[in-house]
DNA sequence: TTGTATGCGTTATCAA
DNA sequence: TTGATAACGCATACAA
């Protein structure tokens, strides 16, 4: 077993010094073409690679991003990371990933972990938890402390920072728009409580679609699903929750769902009560997973085109890496949604 | 903007040595109350966090993990991350996650990436590129330099390292037998070709179930997927494909698939066909997704428990790590799989 | 009780 | 053309 060779080693063997080394290395002219290749050689042959640690220490950069997820069993956040991975690999960066599980304690400790030195910058999107209690001050340190942060999808306006957003509202409108052009007149929302963002400008925009078509709201058609931890006995809840709904409201014929689960599990609901999928009832959903791709009917969606999204972000955040002269400046890029057609609508 | 704080930093100010600043730090009992709380007030008033990098260095480990996974969008690999997360930040190690997107070229850049001083340990599972072209050089490099790897699923022989598999073939086994025992007598399985060393195993527990039951297989029966990359068009002409294999054998009456997407397309298929799922066809499929679980009918499936084998995975890496000194003695884990019956089987 | 020196692996500056 | 030295931030053995 052959350790990882060093500079020093290196140097030893060949009996010269380390800084010759170091430069026949890196292809200095000073250094005589006799020992270069001397040099090479002999790393080569013991498949030298320099250290990054020691490399991050003496350039007081790591290279390195960090990336706080609320959650990765999750097709959008997954799509993100993948595009953020995408961009970074490609300009030389790593990613290091950290998952807050919607936890406030554990966002803020592995921000802690990752700010200590081991990351240039971080991309994170907030846990609900944060969102509910709503204390930024993890956020507000970090980035006082000269590390830059870009924010995706949950933002929040009281941090300073890059953010990388869709238009919720719009996409929600839209979706919202083309089921009452559908003909629908009766379309129910199935949203989150108003505590994440996302949920409410996605609720406003219902009820935007809806005066737009100067029809009044009702609240009986607006379902605010208390998303807690999406557990089995969760879900069972939801599926009542919905159940009840429709219920009270035995005309609905259209429905929005801001995101994909909560369509899916509508149209079960639907079409248990022998509603067919699209002729007696529409539906839509928020979000490009997998899910709605493969349901029957195949689902049509607001796609928030997460690679994108990540990929986005992480040019945001390189660009403010590597000039950090520049004066701080802070933007908000808006991604486009677009509404994936498929045969739960007509 | 105050600056990341350092040792020297507190020292200058407190007008002492740094090894004071960092003997008080750490409640060194060498160092005089007075001190020693001055210098944690001040510390604790610059909010000091000593700089992960630096102790890397001086360690000589980096606490911090190398998860490579072939990709990231897909529950089962978010699965094994979340495990894989879990226990190392409960252990005090960080996870730092590359993609091969199942290619060659980019798992062993990726792996050169990390091993070069930025991580403890490897977990990995190969990418099918290599696993085709069977050059596993890289691995057996980082080894011989020292490096611990863990193998999860995706796993081969010829590389000697702990590993975390399923039983594929048990588990598949199990799955058709239980078609068979609910009287299916023209079982059909849909699996990858041979290289993808899963998909062999669980084409063979389809082969020995059979054979439990005596009955001979039926080369018609068997559908090997070429499972290049899955793009919409893939999509299609694997659709395409098993409409063939319905077209061939009109009496299939069971189907075995050795993932999700394989099934559901598959019911797609027979529903299509005007067969009803479970009364005319019955269904099982590998994984355990978010698309078996809300598909229509809901799909029965072999579940291979995920997030165990990165937990799993995670604690054997984090052994090695932490008891260098034991001997080199591998073990391979394997988890056990389950059939989680729903709705696509009697 | 405090401070000095050394080393982790590298690069850059300056001296030889 | 080569080498010695300092520095990145920290911990520690040893000296004062």
């Amino acid at each position: 077993m052959k350790k990882k060779i060093t500079l020093k080693q290196i140097a030893r063997e060949l009996d010269v010094s380390i800084s010759t080394v170091s430069k026949a290395l890196r292809n200095s002219i000073e250094i005589s073409e006799d020992t270069r290749e001397k040099v090479q050689a002999f790393a080569k042959l013991y498949n030298y690679r320099p250290n990054n640690i020691a490399l991050s220490l003496k350039n007081r950069k790591t290279k390195t991003i960090g990336v706080i997820i609320p959650e990765i069993v999750h097709h959008f956040f997954s799509k993100v990371i993948r595009g953020i991975e995408q961009v970074a690999n490609k300009r030389g960066y790593n990613v290091i990933v950290g998952l807050s599980n919607e936890s406030f304690d554990k966002e803020v400790i592995n921000m802690q972990m990752l700010a200590n030195g081991s990351i240039d910058g971080f991309i994170l999107s907030i846990s609900k938890e944060t969102l509910l209690q709503q204390d930024y001050h993890h956020f507000k340190e970090t980035i006082s402390q000269g590390m830059p942060i870009v924010m995706f999808d949950r933002v929040v306006n009281e941090i300073e920072c890059d953010k990388v957003i869709i238009d919720d509202l719009k996409g929600s409108k839209n979706a919202v728009s083309k089921l009452l052009s559908n003909g629908c007149k009766h379309v129910a929302i199935i949203t989150t409580k108003d505590y994440v963002s996302v949920g409410k400008l996605r609720t406003q925009g219902y009820l935007e679609a809806l005066e737009d078509y100067k029809m009044s709201p009702n609240s009986n058609l607006i379902l605010k699903v208390d998303d807690e931890l999406v557990s089995e006995d969760h879900l069972i809840s939801l599926e009542s929750e919905i159940e009840q709904l429709f219920l009270n409201n035995k005309k609905i014929d259209g429905v929005f769902a801001v995101n994909e689960l909560y369509a899916i599990i509508g149209m079960k609901v639907a079409r248990k009560r022998g509603l067919r999928i699209p002729d007696d009832i529409q539906f839509i959903g928020f979000t490009d997973g997998v899910l709605s791709k493969h349901a029957t009917p195949s689902l049509t969606t607001v796609s928030q085109h997460g690679q994108e999204m990540g990929e986005k972000a992480a040019e945001l955040l390189i660009e403010k890496l590597e000039h950090e002269d520049q004066e701080e400046q802070y933007q908000t890029v808006v991604i486009e949604t677009e509404l994936i057609e498929r045969n739960s609508t007509k």
